[in-house]
DNA sequence: AATGAATGAGGATTCATTCAT
DNA sequence: TATGAATGAATCCTCATTCAT
């Protein structure tokens, strides 16, 4: 139909294959993960259902590699907003998280699918590779964390995974689907309603406060 | 196959519903919600397919009707052991929360499904019946919370939906499936690997303590 | 759409499986088996694709069904014809072969499906099923012919085998498709022409005495 | 990846061409000509899949000619070895074919696609062009057999095709894929268990034995 | 001549839901 | 009330073929 560019060289092809991950996350948003088609994804990608298929050789794939920019490219800027800061609070940790969390939508629409879908479809060489990139960039930002934070040696790990869990648990809350957003818009719900950024900095703040050495 | 005693009496029916309620959380565990098929479920319970349709109208009706049993007994649990236990402290808390959940997989199964799935294919009333019950719930045992622990007034709503948010993100970084668990068990990526129980623990032990503090 | 019966009892359930298996052979018809598809097949069933899979679980194993219901009716129907003829020649073996295979086109058409593409995607529990009755009806035919005509004993077997395969050989070479038979239809192609029947007569007459021969 | 050599003269086209022919008549194997892909053959040659196409237009015409070329040179060992063996009988002739044969794994993995797939999708100048090479060697075979054996006149052509329906039969029952064989080495199975060389051998023996004038 | 990225028609299969019995 | 046969929309993925480079 339409008549379309060929990624020729390597660069063209990293390019495109960047631009069906965006789309991806996009086109993922708030729904759920078995609503997204490939066939949705690759005509909103201006792209052939079998173009997708020379990229990701499988949808988990695809958005498990997704994900995986997305996640790399957060604890990375966490390490780095931690280290241009220099000795800090709790405070400024979980300002520093949500932060990071305002431009990145796409991430917390993903993290969610790592465990309820991806990690059942995918095989092992691939899980372990995920795996490894998770944990080198959660070792590396442990370190720059504990730096950051009086916190006893060992915790800088333990806190980004429970970030990591808070973030998740808290998103799913926060922003329901709109149908569901009017029915808490009733007053009498009000209770229930939550709003993902001031929740987050509070809930971070609260548990970073908690896990201080000098606590004790 | 087998002659299938008819629910003639409201009992008998409520009795039933119980029951298929009960198969269809323990038919998740922890597998994928678009694995369970409503034909498994009610080869589960005995019963023909189309008889599960005579007791809740979807799929996803029947999920949330799990759920919600789940929740309203969680939360009553919660209450309960904070009662007796009178004026306590953060770790106090923790080890009743992690208590009422030993003896609940299935709600921790179920917990996650709400806001990725259930949400999605629910209509507004039955939507409405269940954050209104979420709400009364909540409410009430945020007052038994604020007994229990010094918090801030209001404090006790949060500190619930923390502990929610907590429950569902650890969870399911806790308990991979097989495959997936086969390949954390590797020394290298020992820093990954998470002790469902015990991070929980020490998780709300933590944030806890960090919500009381802010006082001080 | 089309208010569909629905076989309730055991009897209407196999006359419907009969009635999709007829169908299935008849759809094949000197075409390709990958060229035919379960949704015509439903198409010319009335009936949903979903049904289909009600009844067969995968398109090889409705196909094997197919030819198994065929192929035990050939062997029986041989042995039956050979049986009240008694005692008899090669010629005559030769015409009841060809006999019972005027009114079996279907079978004809499916035989050649069963090396080249069902042995290649059934699992071997099915095939284990599928070559045992081949055996039974194999074994049982091969003493009635052996009883028909003065062949060493184990030549039944091997005359049969000998039979089924020439069969197929001389099908495939006989009908060929509309495209390529008016192709053949040209006087210098005139070598190439064969008619079914006439030649597996011929063929099985000189089989047969060449295998009485090897006595004399 | 590999700077692949061009093909200018003539002479360097003939022979990519029947590089393709023989990995293409390799890759089928006892596969089912649906599984063998493009791809894979291309692969295989070391060729783009556009390459490919440069040499044949369709997918049938390149195992058409693939068949073509071994189809040819079996007619023409069968007629080479017969004149050198003169004036000679029934288990001479088996044995000449069979000896043909036992070099020509590629001619039997071919030989059945010729009805089943590539009649059903050539066009009629190919399919012109094909069968006036078969009638060509077919008759020319013929004469040689019918001066080697005491066959009535024009039934030397008889014998090539039914030779010919004997070997797709035989060959198609004998090696069956490996999960199939393994089912069929049950000893229950043994009947159905065959060795294609021996019985070719006996069949063809059988058959000619049948086919003699002096028969009479 | 060679490449290989892009195409897109096409097919098997699944499963929530309906409804005649 | 209970059944379970029937439905049919929906989806992932394959692969022969094309064509811009």
């Amino acid at each position: 139909m339409v008549m379309r560019l060929r990624a020729r060289k390597e660069e063209d092809k990293l390019a495109r294959r960047e631009a069906i991950l965006a789309v991806a996350a996009r086109s993922l948003g708030r729904r759920q993960y078995a609503r997204v088609t490939m066939a949705e994804i690759a005509e909103r990608c201006g792209l052939a259902k079998g173009t997708l298929y020379l990229y990701f050789s499988t949808k988990e794939e695809l958005f498990l590699a997704a994900l995986e920019v997305e996640v790399a490219a957060w604890f990375d800027a966490i390490s780095e907003e931690l280290i241009t800061r220099g000795r800090t609070d709790p405070r400024t940790f979980a300002e520093v998280v949500a932060h990071t969390l305002t431009t990145r939508e796409t991430l917390t629409d993903l993290l969610p699918l790592l465990h309820t879908v991806l990690e059942q479809n995918i095989d092992s060489e691939t899980a372990l590779r995920f795996k490894r990139m998770l944990r080198d960039k959660l070792v590396a930002g442990a370190a720059v964390v504990e730096r950051s934070l009086p916190l006893h040696s060992g915790d800088g790990v333990r806190l980004l995974l429970r970030t990591h869990a808070v973030v998740v648990g808290l998103r799913q809350m926060a922003d329901p689907p709109p149908a569901i957003a009017e029915v808490l818009a009733r007053p009498e719900l009000h209770p229930l309603q939550i709003d993902f950024e001031h929740e987050l900095l509070d809930s971070l703040t609260a548990l970073v406060r908690g896990m201080l050495k000098a606590d004790e």
